[in-house]
DNA sequence: TTTTAATTGATATTGAGTATCAATAAGGAA
DNA sequence: TTCCTTATTGATACTCAATATCAATTAAAA
């Protein structure tokens, strides 16, 4: 803590499960060290995959409970498992790429501001909202330009 | 037809099959039916139990198919099978309420305007987006004024 | 320490969805 | 109409993700 530390949004996992009243454990700290070293989205078999110390129940609970400590999002994917990511962004929605699947995060106000213009339109109170953006990411257009279609 | 058809939406969807070069069968006109007949959104299973005369492969596969030719949405639910519901609008986004799940459709430009606007912040090229509102339903919210908590 | 309750993880189980494949039905051709 | 080819069906077995169970273990308060 060489300067005001405020400014540096804290990533760490497994003070947000202390926080909740759950122990530190070996277990926790295993999954949570790998979440954070790793940085990309991930799917919980991946996590199981990479650790096998660790029972794959625990690593689905220890994700269950991050996700309701809400530091880390749960991204709803079509015809796969759902995909996590650290949360380092208040509100924020996912940008997904359809080639890499590389997960990154946004926020726009517009996007905010559009929501409240809708609730005129909506037939009900608006109690959320979630949004995607589907993209082909820089890396993959950049691979795409080199190899094309002859790999 | 006594009046100028090109109005109203054909939901059609046996129709809809047979344009992608599928046979008109039994099966597929008694899922089809129900789920015309329905309007809202459902989950494959659900459609499988209410249609015990259809094996499970085929109300799935003819799921699939309507999903293919564009004929029904497809919407990705958090903790839960994906939904299915008639498209009717041709873009459009999704409300759901999240106390009884009932599904409706909404288009609204400036949601497209905004998607072009974050073109700029965004590193990659965008190739889809999907969004999802999250409401209390008037119904609901009327349930809930009435009943309250002492049902 | 000792004690108590939370946690773990091997295993069984559930549930959604797909693959297989012999039997059946659709629909064009004769 | 009848035949023939091919698509379709559906019972079954299977895969995969995720959860429930529960005895053994461990954290941390006393």
């Amino acid at each position: 803590m060489t300067t005001d530390s405020a400014q540096k949004i804290e990533i760490n996992l497994i003070n947000a499960l202390e926080d909740r009243g759950l122990r530190k454990t070996s277990a926790r700290a295993a999954v949570t060290q790998r979440i954070e070293a790793a940085g990309d989205a991930f799917t919980a078999e991946q996590l199981c995959r990479e650790l096998p110390e660790v029972g794959r129940a625990t690593v689905y609970r220890t994700i269950r409970h991050l996700v309701d400590a809400g530091a880390l999002c749960k991204l709803p994917i079509l015809d796969g498992a759902p995909m996590y990511s650290v949360a380092r962004v208040e509100h924020h929605h996912h940008t997904i790429c359809s080639r890499c699947g590389a997960v990154g995060e946004f926020r726009h106000s517009t996007v905010e501001r559009v929501m409240r213009s809708l609730e005129k339109e909506i037939d009900g109170d608006i109690v959320g909202h979630r949004m995607e953006i589907f993209i082909t990411c820089n890396q993959c257009l950049a691979d795409n330009a080199k190899g094309d279609s002859h790999a």
